[in-house]
DNA sequence: CCTATTTGTTAGGTTAGCCTAACAAATAGC
DNA sequence: GCTATTTGTTAGGCTAACCTAACAAATAGG
């Protein structure tokens, strides 16, 4: 039964997190492997298997005994949309928060479960905003924050409103 | 076993949620009755008795039979750092995204589990920020980056940096 | 090519958090 | 004060996601 995944919304965040993973290794590998996929979701072997045979109920993976691991084509296209989130949210975490990248990239992971699409919809904005509005040089309320973060002080504005 | 709190890490996410209802209808109402629990988490009467179960074993509330639910000392201690969590995060969606502010309250209430203590850190740090920097004012950034999400246009910084 | 190691699977278990159905206690309204 | 309703508890189940132990298949390296 429920097998039909209509929208990234009817994946638990696990098998987001599955898929992603997947997705990921196959940018650098080729051969995905189960074991690799265990080593980067740091859970075992087993769970792999049974989380790889979920995924293939629903169509979202191929996978045969002992063989690889494929994304089928509705797999491939959720696997970039959860990584296009998480990238976004470790954008936002590392670049605008200041938290070193493997934090960041490590919460984003669990972030991006835990908020509706309106709310991602606007950190991503928010991204967008900062790219358009400043190519290379950082904002500077930005810079202002930073230092605040570091120093605790805050820059007063030199123009008055 | 495991019945030690020392801080609000051993505590699960959905206990950390439980203790702050109860903080929450505290206020309120004086009496803390289950079936309030119930309303409020959107959870069934049942799961109710038994996450309070948890929660007397733990020593963070005091729940007689049939009776009203109490925090103990330390309880409230950590439903308050759950709720000034809360509090914060529904802040940045609501005030900084410029997300309506029930949806923010309810992914607030879910991203509080899901980031470091570091990145957390940070979102306080930034809500403070604001609050020191412009006290009634918003800052121009931020009306800018509204502007933008209303009609997607970037306003020029009209001083060039 | 044959064995040792690595990888994958199966079987069976655990846990947290939820549920329904049924009953027990408490409260409210006549 | 008694009955009807509401509230709380118990018992028993379910599910997702994990685990260990044990075995099976594949691969690697002499």
């Amino acid at each position: 039964m429920n097998n039909i995944v209509a929208s990234i919304e009817d994946l638990s965040p696990k098998m987001q997190d599955y898929l992603e993973a997947i997705s990921i290794l196959k940018k650098q590998n080729e051969r995905v492997r189960s074991v690799d996929l265990s080593t980067l979701l740091k859970v075992k072997r087993p769970s792999v298997t049974e989380a790889l045979g979920v995924l293939s109920q629903k169509g979202l993976v191929v996978h045969e005994r002992y063989g690889g691991v494929e994304l089928t084509k509705q797999g491939a296209a959720l696997a970039e949309s959860v990584y296009q989130r998480h990238k976004t949210l470790t954008r936002f975490i590392c670049e605008i928060l200041g938290v070193d990248s493997k934090i960041a990239s490590e919460d984003a992971c669990k972030m991006e479960h835990a908020m509706s699409p309106k709310t991602f919809g606007r950190f991503y904005k928010l991204i967008e905003f900062m790219d358009k509005k400043s190519k290379n040089q950082e904002p500077q309320w930005l810079t202002h924050f930073k230092t605040y973060c570091k120093k605790g002080k805050v820059i007063s504005c030199t123009k008055k409103r």
